[in-house]
DNA sequence: TAGATTGTTAATCGATTAACAATC
DNA sequence: TAGATTGTTAATCGATTAACAATC
């Protein structure tokens, strides 16, 4: 399976077909690589070779059990069991999203992805809760990682700490960084960051109004 | 200039560009794609090549005036004068990113994309503010969109409503949308949708967790 | 069996990189 | 002038699409 490195954009579409899934399997058994597509909107070929990268999931002339695909394609991206995340940073928009985050996991029983720790150098905030999510100071972070299993981590601190944050995250064992700082984040490690910059994705935007 | 469409992966790295412009402003005259290309991490050759796509902004032997190109960029992606954003859906997110970037603009002189109309259908919102920014009943898109003259939009709102709220503010001219609800949009038109569904990025960040 | 749909191969398309003549 | 660096062309690389034999 991992013996070829599998591409970003692979990655990027199967929690899109893992949606689709979800919204069909109360209605049909199987779906067929046209009708998952359509949904997802992406092309059936491309979704035939997207699966077939990890697996003969498929019948012919049936296309593929709805069930079956779901859970092996939660496999695929470690859901099938919890994963335990953390947020540093509970600002405006940290606070924001670890509130949004942990309503959807409560509301969502597929949802594994589970916020468990927060951090901030608040003194009004270290060792409060929110929501029930018990808050430590960002010195915590290489004991607290460790002793509660923390495998992602979401940054939402101020631009001139993000880049040692990532580095205190990454050190103390965290996998994989949302970022929300807009900085380029030069983590050591094979530690995959993704960001999510809000002001560079409207900028770019800005660019389709004249269009 | 726009006699040929340039691609979506042209379009996203500008706004690095202009990031790294902004950084080194005050710090030298000009910049050899080599060095942009190093900070914003792209290599020299896809620097010029990106830049190449909209004139000839370089000296040979010497590089690309930091100011001028600066200039050139923010006319490219239309930050050269304010751009009015309207934001739907003031829950916890949509209220957190409108005070996030409330202030990001306030801060920043350079940041031209001004939230000025938010939407909700919470009777005890409608008619008040958030950091003076008036709150409208989203019937009232279509009326207030042309009337404060709004050419983007962020969506916030549940995504049982998403769908009917981009197709409303496409309607109502909205050129570009950011959309933060787990659902694909389909709009009308030629309105450039941009998804930035957190739960997605997340399922999808999950798959490093495990190589 | 006949029809449908997979998994896979080959063809196409598009984006990135390397190389270099032009020239500041 | 000599050195540096652009803008551009050709080569490479990778991702998507089309086509179809295999088979449920």
């Amino acid at each position: 399976m991992a013996w070829k490195r599998i591409s970003d954009a692979v990655i990027r579409r199967l929690p899109l077909y893992l949606r689709v899934l979800e919204e069909v399997k109360d209605k049909q058994i199987s779906i067929s690589s046209q009708e998952l597509g359509d949904m997802a909107g992406v092309r059936p070929a491309l979704v035939r070779k997207d699966l077939a990268w990890f697996g003969e999931f498929g019948k012919q002339g049936v296309g593929y059990d709805v069930e079956f695909l779901q859970d092996e394609l939660r496999k695929i991206l470690h859901l099938d069991e919890p994963i335990h995340m953390a947020l540093v940073g509970v600002g405006s928009l940290g606070h924001a999203l670890a509130r949004y985050h942990h309503r959807r996991f409560m509301e969502d029983p597929i949802f594994t992805i589970k916020l468990v720790a927060l951090f901030d150098v608040n003194p009004n905030l270290v060792g409060a809760t929110l929501d029930s999510i018990p808050i430590f100071h960002p010195d915590e972070i290489a004991a607290v990682v460790p002793d509660m299993d923390v495998q992602m981590a979401i940054i939402t601190v101020p631009s001139d700490v993000a880049q040692e944050t990532g580095v205190a995250l990454a050190q103390a064992g965290v996998k994989a960084i949302l970022n929300f700082a807009p900085v380029n984040l030069e983590i050591p490690g094979n530690v995959h960051v993704a960001n999510a910059d809000l002001s560079l994705e409207l900028q770019r935007l800005a660019y389709y109004i004249g269009t």
